[in-house]
DNA sequence: AAAAAAATGGGGATTAAGCCTCAGTTAAAT
DNA sequence: ATTTAACTGAGGCTTAATCCCCATTTTTTT
């Protein structure tokens, strides 16, 4: 057990980054917290040395997203601790984000004694026995019983391209791009294309 | 000029809202500052008694948004000078939060010192040059350009209602909710519902 | 009072979306 | 080796969306 606990913050948005750093370090075994605004910017200081305990990663960030900065910095630098930060608490967060190798996941409506319990557990005992973590992440949910081409069609339809520049884009016929799009609609029960976006944007899909 | 000024910070973020809370009463002129997760319940603490100087108030909230909240405050407590904080710095939302009455925009983006400097330029002269006040708000951008009518047609159209449905709700028929809809596309340049449900979203229109 | 903007809605056309069934092929899993 | 899941695509259909044109009435502005 560490006395000292150092912190990395990364967040894309100032004011809130900043904002933690200084109530984190109002906590007495909290010794100092650098941070970023991406996760490239995070690794990069990891790489020139700056190596902390725990990692605060927020998942919605610019340039490299949170799944894909704690996947990196588990396989290039696995002693540190990683607590994933979203403002999206549903269930299909909760479980990219367990996948993508996180010891943590913390809501952005958990209060700050949620977060620093997390960071107590983790510098202590190296595991935290998340209060999200017991979200049934058994059962398959939504985007995530999606094949990957289904995923493909998805995203591509999310980026309002109608079924002939899918089918261009993806060098299959108009016909099999409506057939993925049939199975979507029926696994996420939606009717149309604007509750597809809706749904992906106010949770974050992509 | 008051030496010691007090602050309330009004967001839906735990996390956020307590971290900026504390990184606030580390500046030496904040004496204190209370806080409330919605509007509402903001406008409640007044009533009851606990008015601050200065109250910063994030525009996207559930029950009541920011908008809503500083027209509530300017109206019912003009004394207390308002911030408005977003993580959508469009010329949109900046528009909307001056015409709404506020004294000043803060960006998510920006630094815990910008919000500090509007907080003393409210304080000491009740007035604070914005930062993002010059973004060109003089010629008339995107949706508000858009009648009334066209920002209701607007605004079910995110929802995915179909022609029917909003004809049906609006007590207008299809053809009359068709043309509000061309406009729309129109002034908007868009080509799609989906184009529109993206821009909306995206820029925390609604 | 005149002009401009907003709201209303009809006619009509093209295109895209959504929905269903069926069926062959390929790849993965048991 | 056989079942299962995934990918592929055809035919055909219905409805909704998109995009023109036009005209009238109401409201607002000048």
């Amino acid at each position: 057990m560490i006395n000292t606990i150092s912190i990395a913050v990364c967040d894309d948005h100032t004011l809130f980054r900043k904002s933690l750093q200084i109530a984190l370090n109002s906590f007495s075994r909290i010794n100092y917290c650098i941070d970023s605004s991406n996760g490239q910017e995070l690794l990069d200081e990891f790489e020139r040395g700056a190596v902390p305990c725990i990692a605060l990663v927020d998942l919605k960030m610019p340039v490299m997203d949170g799944y894909q900065t704690i996947k990196c910095i588990k396989s290039k630098f696995p002693a540190i601790k990683t607590i994933a930060m979203s403002s999206f608490d549903n269930e299909f967060s909760i479980k990219k984000t367990f996948k993508s190798g996180a010891d943590a996941f913390i809501s952005k409506n958990d209060n700050l004694e949620d977060i620093y319990g997390a960071i107590i557990d983790l510098a202590d005992n190296g595991i935290h026995i998340n209060k999200w973590a017991n979200i049934n992440l058994s059962n398959d949910i939504l985007i995530d019983c999606l094949t990957p081409k289904e995923k493909e069609v998805l995203k591509l339809l999310c980026r309002d391209l109608s079924y002939h520049q899918i089918a261009d884009e993806m060098y299959i016929s108009i016909k099999t791009v409506d057939r993925h799009r049939d199975e979507i609609f029926k696994k996420l029960k939606v009717q149309s294309r604007t509750s597809l976006v809706i749904f992906a944007l106010t949770n974050g899909i992509f």
